[in-house]
DNA sequence: TTTCTATCCGTTTTT
DNA sequence: CGGATAGAAA
């Protein structure tokens, strides 16, 4: 294998010391050259537990250190890997003290976030809540004004500028929740991160971390923010050994703060930096090659590179017009039928769409003709109720101070709500064992309160914390009829909670169990998914965010059209400027998706889309349209689609026209 | 205080 | 259409 690393990437897999620039655009071999480096250290005598991997998403760093085992052995396991918040929260478990921050503290997800924040929203007066946006937008805001190191008046002012009258009042929330979390040892994300950044400024921690870890590899550079960038340097140390590498044509995460300039100015941080690029593409075909090119061109902030490839040929990528969504799923199914006929496994084709909502149509389809699929991206499991309400039980056992979840489970009981919950948290705050605690509450209520079989649970709970997936199917068994009061669907909800007991069987930690689900939460659709046959192996469905650093023959994108992508608020008004960059993003989002292919590629622009309330008109994207007709094969799915499954045109509500 | 009902409003992406 | 929120009723 390592003989077909190519002059550039073998210069940049042979450096070992000093910091290491890689500017690799798609398809060019980047985690080769990654995994060749990690590899040619080891071989050189450097220890795997010295080498610190950080990437994006967990996801890519089992899959590095996955291909660097298969050339390395064991030992590559010995390699440490994993997002920068992962990261950061093994870090603060082990040298939290030093911030006052106890080894219980919770991980809070966006989920936890929120809700806090409504409770908080809620008990503001009248006159402060009136014009006040809702409590996920109020959420939002506070995060983007964190992650881009910016006041909320500012952030307010320049993206949302219809609640500029209550920003003051946002303010105030913000500092609420803040408050909130510090006086009961809860970490939000962005806190992860913060946190990290504080401890990392500890000199003595710092130099005691910089010294265990003498090499630092970061992928996906580009999307880091300027929090991670700084954790970057200070994880450096002073070796300064670190390698970033990177593609600025594949930003997608400024959402949340990400900021590519870390790539291009990471040069001014490290004087004596060792700079690669990486231009030649190994995985796609030339046809394939010029819709990205073109996608590239379409850039308002133009890119100089241009990819390239010497595989000369290949079918023109096609262009398929589909009357609406429905008919767009049946022929991505019956072309999926079609290319397995050609003998392309499953696992080598993947349908890559804006938003997770979008696959719903495919999924029905799927299903409907027993074609085995895995999903990537969108709605995590345990965000949902029913995962939710289980496990805080388990935070509480864990850490008798995580009153939202405390108030969580009182507030499944019959007769207690938001009131009465809060007042027994506070009621029993600080008396030890939370069952015994609850049962004198119960008591001091003259029996008013049903509780007590609540306090047998968390006594029963109590001396199983080495044991959480017993403690879990405990929870689990006490929450059936809750479950089954509160859920119309409730047996699809209980199948989703014996997934999650066998999960969690093998954990040994209520610790390691619970920041696992808040920092890499699995995601539930393999149990939407009907078909149950490994055989084949499964069709991939993903978002475009989740498929980046993946690649397969053949992909499928759907939905192209104006509104989807590139997606745009309506009522956000945005300086030109501003505009240009998010429809940058939108192309930047396209070009991985475009870039994903290796051999065959299929746009899919449908006319009619079904909304929540009908059926619309929409129009092809605009950056289809902006591209050269003859850089595709253009196709209308009719045409393909036997005589019954076309679209059928009758009993269906008139669509209205899309206002764009 | 809790729980039920009416009204309003709205595309998303990830840790 | 469906979820969040405000306000009314129990």
């Amino acid at each position: 294998m390592s003989a077909e690393l190519n002059q550039a990437q073998a210069e940049a897999a042979g450096i070992v010391e000093g910091p290491v620039l890689v500017i690799a655009g798609a398809g060019t071999g980047k985690t080769r050259t990654l995994i060749h480096r990690l590899v040619s250290l080891v071989n050189k005598g450097v220890s795997p537990q010295s080498i610190l991997l950080l990437t994006f998403t967990r996801r890519a760093a089992q899959e590095m250190i996955r291909r660097t085992a298969e050339l390395l052995g064991s030992s590559a396991n010995r390699i440490e890997g994993g997002t920068f918040h992962s990261t950061a929260n093994s870090m603060l478990r082990r040298y939290g003290a030093v911030l006052d921050l106890r080894p219980n503290f919770v991980v809070l997800d966006q989920g936890d976030s929120i809700e806090i924040i409504g409770n908080l929203r809620s008990e503001l007066n009248k006159k402060q809540r009136d014009g006040l946006p809702r409590a996920d937008m109020i959420c939002r805001i506070i995060g983007k004004s964190r992650n881009r190191l910016v006041s909320i008046g500012d952030v307010v002012q320049q993206e949302f500028f219809q609640f500029d009258e209550v920003s003051g009042v946002i303010e105030k929330v913000a500092g609420d929740y803040a408050g909130y979390k510090t006086s009961r040892q809860l970490l939000d994300f962005d806190d992860l991160l913060i946190y990290f950044l504080r401890l990392l400024e500890n000199e003595r921690v710092q130099q005691r971390i910089s010294e265990r870890y003498r090499f630092i590899m970061v992928d996906e550079y580009q999307d880091t923010n300027i929090l991670q960038a700084r954790l970057t340097d200070l994880l450096a140390g002073r070796s300064r050994n670190v390698m970033v590498v990177g593609d600025d044509a594949q930003s997608i995460y400024a959402f949340r703060g990400a900021y590519p300039k870390n790539l291009l100015e990471f040069h001014q941080h490290y004087p004596n930096v060792r700079k690669v690029t990486l231009e030649q593409n190994y995985r796609s075909s030339q046809a394939i090659l010029n819709i990205s090119n073109s996608l590239l061109s379409q850039m308002s902030q133009a890119f100089r590179k241009r990819l390239f490839t010497t595989r000369t040929g290949g079918d023109k990528p096609r262009l398929v017009e589909a009357h609406n969504d429905e008919e767009q799923a049946r022929f991505i199914v019956h072309q999926v039928k079609q290319l397995q006929d050609r003998g392309t496994p499953l696992p080598e084709i993947a349908v890559l769409f804006r938003a997770s909502f979008h696959s719903f149509a495919l999924e029905l389809e799927l299903n409907r003709n027993q074609i085995a699929y895995v999903k990537y991206g969108g709605f995590k499991f345990t965000e949902t109720a029913h995962i939710k309400d289980v496990l805080a039980h388990l935070r509480v056992l864990h850490n008798a101070d995580d009153d939202l979840s405390f108030v969580r489970i009182l507030k499944m009981h019959q007769g207690i709500g938001a009131v009465r919950a809060r007042r027994i948290c506070e009621q029993i705050a600080g008396q030890g064992e939370v069952g015994a605690a609850l049962k004198e509450a119960a008591k001091a209520a003259d029996g008013r309160l049903d509780i007590v079989p609540l306090a047998n649970l968390m006594t029963a709970m109590a001396p199983l914390v080495k044991n959480p997936g017993e403690c879990l199917r405990l929870a689990v068994e006490y929450y059936a009829p809750v479950l089954q009061r509160n859920f119309d669907d409730w047996p699809k909800r209980q199948r989703d909670l014996d997934q999650l007991l066998a999960m969690c069987h093998s954990y040994r930690s209520l610790d390691s169990l619970l920041s696992d689900l808040a920092i890499a939460p699995p995601n539930t659709s393999h149990d939407h998914n009907l078909v149950d046959d490994d055989a084949g192996g499964k069709l991939i469905l993903s978002t475009m965010h989740s498929a980046k650093g993946l690649e397969w023959q053949a992909v499928f994108v759907l939905n192209l059209h104006d509104g989807a992508i590139p997606m745009i608020h309506e009522h956000q008004v945005l300086e030109d400027a501003q505009m240009d960059e998010r429809i940058d993003e939108e192309l930047r989002l396209f070009y991985v998706a475009a870039t994903r292919a290796k051999d065959e590629l299929y746009l899919i622009v449908p006319k009619i889309i079904q909304r929540n309330y009908g059926p619309t008109i929409v129009a092809p994207s605009r950056f289809v349209q902006n591209m050269s007709p003859d850089l595709y094969q253009y196709v209308r799915a009719a045409d393909v689609l036997p005589p019954d499954e076309r679209a059928s045109r009758s009993g269906r509500r008139r669509p209205r026209r899309y206002q764009f």
